[in-house]
RNA sequence: GCCGCGUUCGUCUAGUGGCCUAGGACGCUAGGUUCUCAUCCUAGAAAUCACGGGUUCGACUCCCGUACGCGGUACCA
């Protein structure tokens, strides 16, 4: 059996899109799980559509996401990871090159290859020149739209042009395009490997357009040309190009190459089921990593809009490579799936909690330094100016992480609701500091007591689990009542509240670990003064 | 309009003719743990399986039709 090739080839018109994603992801895991190779193919016969610096993004945001690719089109920067294979300079493209035997792996750097197959097809009696200008073609169609039949080419060109006219415009050099010639009367039928069997008839399949009068191939042409080309042997792509299916198959039938396997994605949807657009939300991967969502949530999110690890699984969270472990296309969903943000937070939030603390520090960073609060509170460390500082701070952040990563949904409100370990001094209403209205005289003893625990604690032995010990300790000797309930608010909620000038926080424990003794005894201290 | 594809809790989905008085997850509600918040745990509400006909001893699952949604209908991909 030959070995599985899967390609993603998208157009640089701008961002990877999540649904490009989801493709590529798809691509991605079949490849993994059968050991074949994931291609990377550039679409750029549009040029009107054409985004500067979209390549690179394209493939950087790939990179990004881990979704390693075997062959075709690379930055520049990586070339020495590839020892015996073919590299060449892109001709478009500078900074880019393309690995692998099948190249080029640009459309655009290989227009001839279209313009001589498109030449043959003609020559072979399955296409045709068309001299059709835009206007006719168009005033034909609203004609067509009137009377209510398919909006169809009618031949005029192939009907009415002789070979002799054609060839006295080809020298005049008139504008020109080439059509595929659609046989009459037939059934195309393939098995699409997510939808069973589909069935087209071909009195309704128009007569493509295969080459732009610009010189350029249209999607159809050039698409099966390099599928071909490169010796992929699945194609998985998106719902939309289901209907032009049976054009693709009957070029290459007219070529005498053997399809490759089909397999259309179910498309992702806005909430009101229309496609995936951006007028209603974000639909670049990149905005969802400015907002603070982690690549292994999108990944993992994206994973599951229109596929699912089937028998019984309950488990949900999973990584690239678990997802390619277990993939396949028996349990990719036809009906199209509504990206609902409120899982993504949910899926993020349980990334947060996995990965490392050194991971989380070191992603979080770029969201740190957007912060007024962090800005001032780094530049204080700063004017001291010493060089272990930058480590102070550095562990300082990361135990603020620690505390903080199991209420944190993205990365972006790092800090947020926890300012208090950074402010230089609390803003706060004494009222705050006591529990269930508790009298002024009973606040100072309790917030002493908590004083007194904590100075005996040395500094080599601040630790939440000491903290905790000692504090829980208190509340059993001081506040335990009558009925051997104890009272633990009494000692614990002032103490907090000193500690952050905050409602709600986490616990005293984990607030007094993070600030150290001296900032704890400090803030405490603070608070038996406020009058 | 024409062609194609789709349709199970609000959302993602399990389900491949009997295990389904339809299961899980997110979200939501309630309770528990708890000094507060979050986490975590437990419970609950939530789908007449779009609708109507068949086929079958038996259908969410197969067939036909209808409705609705989406996609395509370009010298865009």
């Amino acid at each position: 059996m030959n070995k599985v090739r899967v390609r993603f080839a998208p157009s640089p018109t701008g961002f990877l899109h999540v649904g490009g994603l989801r493709t590529a992801l798809y691509d991605y895991l079949y490849a993994r799980k059968t050991g074949g190779d994931f291609v990377l193919k550039i679409e750029d016969t549009d040029r009107k559509r054409f985004v500067e610096g979209a390549v690179e993004n394209l493939i950087k945001s790939l990179d990004f996401l881990g979704l390693e690719r075997d062959e075709g089109v690379f930055m520049k920067d990586v070339a020495s990871e590839f020892e015996n294979e073919k590299i060449v300079d892109s001709k478009n493209y500078p900074g880019i090159i393309e690995v692998g035997e099948y190249g080029p792996y640009i459309q655009s750097e290989k227009l001839e290859v279209y313009k001589k197959y498109a030449e043959q097809l003609v020559k072979d009696g399955h296409a045709y020149y068309c001299f059709c200008e835009p206007e006719r073609l168009e005033e034909m169609r609203k004609e067509q739209q009137a009377r209510k039949s398919p909006p169809l080419y009618d031949q005029y060109c192939l009907r009415n042009v002789t070979p002799e006219e054609v060839n006295k415009k080809l020298k005049e050099n008139c504008l020109y395009t080439i059509r595929l010639k659609i046989p009459k009367d037939e059934t195309i039928e393939f098995e699409d490997m997510v939808r069973g069997k589909v069935k087209f008839d071909t009195n309704l399949v128009d007569d493509q357009v295969l080459l732009k009068s610009d010189g350029f191939p249209t999607y159809h042409l050039a698409n099966v040309v390099d599928d071909h080309d490169m010796k992929i042997t699945y194609i998985i792509r998106g719902e939309e190009w289901l209907s032009s299916a049976p054009k693709h198959l009957l070029l290459y039938r007219y070529f005498g190459w053997e399809a490759p396997r089909f397999a259309h994605l179910p498309l992702l949807l806005n909430t009101d089921r229309s496609k995936l657009s951006k007028r209603q939300g974000d639909v670049a991967v990149e905005d969802y990593i400015k907002k603070g969502y982690l690549k292994e949530a999108i990944i993992n999110f994206v994973a599951f809009l229109g596929w699912n690890p089937g028998g019984g699984e309950t488990q949900e969270i999973f990584t690239l490579e678990e997802l390619a472990d277990r993939f396949d296309f028996a349990h990719v969903h036809k009906g199209g799936a509504v990206f609902d943000l409120k899982k993504l937070d949910w899926i993020n939030s349980q990334w947060i909690k996995r990965i490392s603390l050194e991971e989380l520090y070191s992603r979080s960073l770029e969201f740190w330094k957007e912060k007024e609060f962090y800005k001032e509170w780094i530049a204080r460390y700063e004017t001291r100016n010493m060089k272990h500082e930058a480590q102070e701070a550095e562990n300082y952040i990361k135990k603020v992480l620690e505390v903080e990563r199991e209420r944190l949904q993205k990365l972006s409100e790092v800090g947020e609701s926890n300012r208090f370990f950074f402010a230089e001094k609390l803003n706060y209403d004494k009222k705050l500091l006591s529990w269930k209205d508790m009298p002024d005289e009973e606040l100072r003893q309790s917030l002493a007591r908590s004083a007194e625990i904590m100075e005996n604690i040395p500094k080599g032995d601040w630790t939440r689990e000491n903290l905790e010990k000692e504090l829980m300790a208190a509340c059993e000797k001081y506040y335990k009542t009558q009925d051997g309930k104890i009272n633990r608010g009494s000692l614990l909620w002032p103490l907090r509240a000193a500690l952050t000038g905050e409602q709600k926080s986490p616990s005293p424990f984990e607030v007094a670990w993070v600030l150290g003794k001296e900032e704890s005894l400090k803030r405490i201290n603070k608070a038996t003064e406020l009058k």
